[in-house]
DNA sequence: CCCTAGATGCAT
DNA sequence: TGCATCTAGGGG
């Protein structure tokens, strides 16, 4: 990864892509305040940014180029993203691409496969298992991680199999994972204008899963 | 400044 | 369907 060099910016547009789907069935742990959750990932949605003068994805925080907000989005590949959505919702990213080029896959939707209780008692609305982690906003309450003490975190264990927390809590993501039967690929969720349609098939899930969230087509995308 | 809209979740 | 409530960006 580190050694990656594009040689088109076509290829730029390829790496939150290729990537995408080879987070389905990967795992992601986190060690919160002590306590440990364990999530399968089943739904991601790739998002990228040039920044000035090249092509950039209409529905990235990283469209308009860096700021402080999306400042982890350009850096290390592995690093979490984590971004609050209307004030309330912490959503978790996995950065991808090399360092200085902006690119994640926004988490949409898990199966906690470990430490579901502690997840129940985050998510007191949940009613079934399934909805424990089924929506980013969930997926990043289940999990314990929030704006801003845990945006920029790193997920990648490296040589060490537990790396050293950082504000409280440790992140780890396993791309080993069990062959996925079958990936769907469909337009991003609740993301307005041009990305709302077809012309960004970014989404990526699990056929069939239970805990893939709901479409929720984005203001201004096309009626039907 | 003020307004709007946003990669949302949940009660009504 | 509306609200919770924080942020970035665009317009006056």
């Amino acid at each position: 990864m580190t050694d990656y060099r594009p040689a088109a910016r076509e290829d730029l547009l390829d790496v939150a892509l290729v990537v995408a789907p080879r987070l389905l069935g990967a795992r992601l742990t986190t060690l919160v305040d002590g306590q440990r959750v364990c999530v399968r990932i089943t739904e991601v949605e790739a998002y990228h940014g040039l920044g000035t003068g090249g092509v950039s994805d209409p529905g990235s925080h990283a469209r308009m180029g860096q700021t402080p907000r999306n400042a982890t989005m350009w850096g290390e590949p592995g690093h979490l993203y984590v971004y609050l959505s209307h004030g309330i919702h912490s959503c978790v990213n996995v950065v991808a691409g090399p360092a200085g080029v902006a690119g994640g896959l926004l988490l949409r939707g898990g199966e906690v496969i470990e430490g579901a209780d502690v997840a129940g008692v985050r998510r007191p609305a949940a009613r079934l298992p399934r909805d424990l982690a089924r929506g980013p906003g969930r997926l990043g309450q289940a999990l314990g991680l929030r704006h801003p003490i845990h945006d920029g975190i790193d997920a990648i264990a490296g040589a060490a199999p537990w790396p050293p927390e950082r504000a409280g809590a440790v992140a780890r993501l396993d791309l080993a994972r069990e062959p996925v039967r079958d990936v769907s690929r469909g337009p991003r969720v609740g993301v307005a204008g041009v990305a709302g349609t077809s012309a960004f098939p970014w989404r990526f899930w699990i056929t069939g899963d239970p805990t893939v969230s709901v479409f929720r087509p984005g203001r201004g995308a096309v009626e039907s």
